[in-house]
DNA sequence: ACCTATTAATAAAC
DNA sequence: TGTTTATTAATAGGT
């Protein structure tokens, strides 16, 4: 249909072929959409030119998406469905990890020992008192370490207390006002180490917890204060 | 382009609309394969007619699928992404679930301690040494019991034992023969408890682990015979 | 992008 | 559905 008939072979003069996709685009997309209306079918119509350049046409009444959809649901399964089922894969066995993991915690915790034979109970019983020794010196440990620092501490602030207890009877002018204006001062705001003594170091120097994210793991320690 | 020429516009007759869609069918997928060849381009054609029936053209040089996921890198992003996008959220919320437990259960074996207050390792202390309690306890329960059942069969062994004994003192046919075949016999193969009394409990009545999967999570509980 | 001679598609009828 | 044919639609090549 043309001032001549034309082979359908690949067109190598590249000028000519880009015009012809233009023209035969512009055909092909009316033929779509015309089938579209008169017979009220669903189409979708993808093309990508040699360039590279995309064109596509859908039917009205859908959208590209449910085309493929419909596609993959009608056109034997797969697709992307590679990806997916990898994902899927995946996905599947992190969670039976996770269930393993839990059921190891559960054990550890006293809980669900049913299946175990005596050997793994001993083993468990074994591994369990061993680990509850090594925490319990980190405990103490860390316990100490604290003590010690906030020994320290102190020992520094009741220096600097002293200097400055020192530097008041120093001085002779109206002593009871500069007693009781400096008390207020460095009680509170300097170095706070008068007014509660070793009872507060807890909440002094207690470091606010990290991130502990949704709810956090360690509602399993059960940590009632001892 | 017919005896007549028609308005662009669904076809009311259901016959008509159907001839009319297996010709244009036709048509237009010999232009989209039309287009493939002389314009070297990639072409996908699916169509769903008005009873359902689906058809489809490709560029023989590709592939739906291809031609699909093509059409999503370049024709914005989104399609089946959101479905894609969730899997993708529980996987990196199952891995991170993981990661917790995986934590929970080095802590619980005193390692990765180093983040925890004094508060919070006074309760893992705690809740451990409550659960090894239970582990024990447990441990020696199933021990106990264990060895009760054992030792009913024992009992009720020797109890056929000293029957089968009082049958062959019974008879004096060949009294050492008898004997001594018979002994072969139960001692091996029948309740298995002469030739090995207590020491063989454990060979004998443990059963065989449960399927561990992947190395087993009970690797952790280092189980070396106590 | 437009023109038009020519081929291709197809509506209606069988 | 498949074939025929009159007719319209698409388009190759030129401008």
């Amino acid at each position: 249909m043309g001032r001549g008939k034309i082979e359908i072979k690949r067109i190598e003069n590249t000028t000519n072929r880009q015009v012809t996709y233009s023209k035969r685009r512009g055909g092909i997309m009316k033929k779509a959409r015309e089938l579209s209306v008169l017979c009220d079918a669903e189409v979708s119509l993808v093309m990508f030119s040699s360039t590279g350049k995309f064109h596509e046409y859908v039917s009205p009444t859908t959208t590209t998406k449910k085309i493929f959809d419909r596609y993959q649901h009608t056109a034997g399964v797969n697709l992307w469905h590679t990806h997916y089922e990898k994902m899927q894969e995946s996905l599947n066995k992190l969670k039976e990890t996770n269930n393993n993991l839990r059921r190891e915690i559960r054990q550890r915790m006293g809980d669900d020992l049913d299946d175990l034979s005596i050997e793994e109970l001993r083993g468990l019983e074994q591994n369990m008192d061993k680990s509850l020794k090594i925490v319990r010196d980190y405990k103490c440990h860390k316990i100490q370490t604290q003590t010690e620092t906030y020994r320290k501490k102190l020992r520094n602030s009741e220096e600097t207390h002293r200097t400055l207890m020192r530097q008041f009877e120093g001085r002779d002018d109206d002593p009871d006002y500069g007693l009781v204006d400096h008390e207020g001062d460095y009680d509170t705001d300097q170095l706070g180490v008068a007014n509660g003594g070793a009872h507060s170091f807890a909440f002094r120097l207690q470091p606010i917890q990290p991130n502990l994210q949704e709810g956090g793991i360690y509602g399993f320690h059960d940590l009632r204060l001892a």
